[in-house]
DNA sequence: GATTGATCATAC
DNA sequence: GTATGATCAATC
């Protein structure tokens, strides 16, 4: 077990460390088998650099570095450091979302500050030597929070009026809306346009890949 | 090739 | 079953 961070500076200082460090490397310092493929083992290296850096337990609440108020966030990218997926930010509340503003909302909280991580992700690569690249703690830009506002406030509104059904993901310009869960029979309580509850597919809020391919430019670092 | 809906492992 | 961590893979 790794300690804590204490502050942003020593969470930045680890996570600078990683950089350059292969998923194998990092597997053997923390005597951890490196999977074939990440078919069976989709969050293992999120888990990874979370045990790494010293990340609260996951069985707690948010977010993921408590002390500093941090949220971990590590994404495949290409060799040109362009996300290969979308990131997924928390769970919706269905039933509540309607009386949520967003200064309170999960997807704000969770975003307010984030250390992203990029890994490798192609698949050709094998895990083990898929390298991590360099962190970056991150604060949405106004311009961004905006962005972020647009789509909740649409999505979040529809939610709340019991349309959750007739969400899909193609909504949305940086926000989207997606199941999260199991598999399609899982169901949550829900609530139809008509107020009637009813039995809906668990969703999530995903950031689109070109939000966060964004982010990761703006940031980058040259060596 | 990009996108959206579906899915997987683990802890409690 | 719920919540954490996400990526897979069928389809557009």
């Amino acid at each position: 077990m790794i300690s804590p961070p204490h502050s942003e500076a020593e969470l930045w200082s680890r996570a600078s460390a990683l950089a350059g460090l292969s998923l194998g490397d990092l597997a053997a310092q923390l005597r951890r088998a490196v999977p074939q493929d990440l078919r069976r083992a989709k969050g293992w290296v999120g888990v990874l650099v979370e045990d790494a850096l010293g990340a609260t337990a996951k069985s707690k609440a948010d977010p993921d570095f408590e002390l500093i108020g941090v949220e971990l966030k590590t994404v495949p990218v290409s060799r040109a450091g362009v996300p290969l997926e979308t990131t997924f930010v928390c769970t919706i509340p269905i039933l509540d979302i309607g009386d949520v503003e967003w200064h309170e909302s999960r997807v704000l909280a969770k975003l307010r500050r984030v250390l992203w991580v990029p890994v490798l992700g192609e698949r050709e690569v094998p895990v083990a030597d898929r390298r991590i690249g360099a962190p970056i703690l991150w604060s949405p830009s106004s311009a961004e929070e905006a962005e972020l506002r647009w789509d909740w406030e649409e999505l979040a509104g529809r939610i709340g009026r019991g349309e959750i059904d007739d969400l899909h993901g193609g909504l949305g310009h940086s926000l989207q809306v997606r199941p999260k869960a199991a598999n399609s029979r899982s169901r949550r309580p829900g609530t139809d346009s008509d107020g009637q509850r009813v039995r809906v597919l668990p969703r999530g809020f995903y950031l689109r890949t070109h939000f966060t391919a964004r982010v990761l430019r703006e940031n980058l670092v040259l060596p």
